[in-house]
DNA sequence: ATCTTTTGTAACCCAGGGGTTGCACATCCC
DNA sequence: GGGATGTGCAACCCCTGGGTTACAAAAGAT
């Protein structure tokens, strides 16, 4: 039911490193990931990798221009998971109040 | 800044079955590591180790009821978890566009 | 044509984490 | 007291995944 979509996002955005390529990403707002690498404390493989996990979940995007790879974010996955998981706190809050109340009573 | 903080609530729901031990405890809104192990795949050990690692991070809470521990979901930080990813989400939004803007100009 | 830069990938290393079994200690029930 | 039932660990296994180096092929630059 609220099933395992969700944690592959989540898994995505776990590893701290991969965080930092995320976060770099958005700031320049589109690289490759030769540049990302330049400025990250890992290797350019590494930072391949990670690229192509977040790719996988949707969390961002590429476009070829010549040679190079380019990359950006997309913050609608973001935005989506973001509001899926305000809907599943608020739908646990109204249940685990139920509950309590239930067991009062 | 946007640091390291986040990265441990996600990885701590990156995970498919500590997620099903989230969803199940939601379901029966309280619940000892050994009933929510009869009704999961996994060993209770396992259990316990999961929900150590969802306490830690602050997403359920326990109480000591005789011999047993009560283990609970906590909202807020999904909640609050998800609060931050729409404004980061926001936040990058705007950044990228002004940036697209500035590329065109 | 050549030299440089970048990508793509393969091969490999290694720590950590998810999982298990097993056993000692605490509680409750009668 | 004694038999169930729970908790708390320790010890261990195994595999995934984050990281590296190294090299070949593609695309620019001169």
């Amino acid at each position: 039911m609220t099933a395992l979509a969700e944690t592959e996002v989540f898994s995505a955005l776990g590893d701290p490193t991969r965080w930092q390529v995320l976060v770099a990403l958005a700031e320049r707002g589109e690289g490759s990931a030769t540049v990302l690498a330049r400025e990250l404390p890992v290797s350019r493989p590494a930072v391949i990798k990670h690229l192509l996990v977040l790719d996988r979940v949707g969390l961002v995007g590429s476009r070829k221009v010549g040679r190079e790879v380019l990359y950006s974010p997309r913050t609608e996955r973001l935005e989506a998971t973001a509001r899926r998981m305000a809907e599943l706190a608020r739908a646990w809050d109204t249940r685990l109040a139920a509950l309590k109340k239930l067991a009062e009573g």
